[in-house]
DNA sequence: ACACTAATTATAAACATTATAAAGTAATAA
DNA sequence: TTATTACTTTATAATGTTTATAATTAGTGT
């Protein structure tokens, strides 16, 4: 088991949030798999070992796992909503051709909260960024 | 009529998109509201004045409005989407407590932009940012 | 005014997500 | 270890937003 996951694990327990195997499942899902799922991938990718499990249990558990900060969801409109497990303070770069979402490490944009946060009023909490545009395969096809 | 819903109205002249009186009283309606409307908002608005409109006529023509450039989509998870005239460059401030959505004017991030594409090699076209948060009055309630 | 093409309407369908109630199970303490 | 209790899961239905379809209607350039 991976330290991820353990310390995931950890802060479900702190939390008082009960393991259950699904929920273990879900996490492990999460940590490993390099992409970002929609609650539909997840469901799908543990047919095999949960066959009577429920879509409403995934949508469920992540709202709990969002709920207690280990996971961010990502909407996007009608489209279904993509989950990722929270690693460390990055942006994503979306590609709208083929939808190919990829990691983008930037530091946090504190400056833009507190200029917000003066000029509204408002208490800041977080903010989302998503930048978009065509991949280098997209962009390659795209060149013809 | 305003000057912004002229210059509106030629933009779709100029796109070859044609001008009928639900697109007009829509891009009437979006300029002349001071927020952010669902697509049911504007249906229901426009009920007195088109009982016969179709909601698909709604969104069929904010997609429109979209490719061509006059309006920007907001996307929030399953709740509904909500459209915003494009006047100027500027990010939007919410409220999770109350839903209140604020307009905040900030220098585009360009160089956010510039990075990612040197760092991903994606084309990049465009981002978008949301700053969550507490409104003053919902902080203020809060605040007992 | 005509013809051509696109837009609208009405309706149904698709899809993601949530609600509900019954059955099952993890965690706690005796 | 077992019993208890509250929380979870399951199965299903419902909700709500958005899109697809086909027939009708209506802009726009000539």
């Amino acid at each position: 088991m991976s330290n991820q996951l353990k310390e995931a694990l950890d802060t479900l327990k702190e939390t008082g949030v009960r393991i259950t195997p699904q929920r273990h499942a879900i996490l492990e899902y999460l940590i490993n798999s390099m992409s970002h799922p929609t609650a539909d991938d997840i469901y799908k990718a543990l047919e095999g070992k949960f066959p009577n499990m429920s879509v409403a249990t995934v949508y469920n558990n992540l709202r709990v796992f969002r709920e207690v900060g280990l996971v961010k969801e990502l909407t996007y409109g009608d489209a279904s909503s993509r989950f990722d497990y929270i690693t460390s303070q990055h942006y994503h770069v979306i590609c709208e051709d083929c939808g190919k979402i990829v990691d983008f490490h930037y530091p946090g944009l504190d400056e833009v909260e507190h200029l917000a946060s003066h000029v509204t009023g408002f208490k800041i909490g977080h903010h989302r960024m998503e930048i978009y545009g065509a991949c280098p395969d997209c962009s390659a096809q795209k060149a013809h």
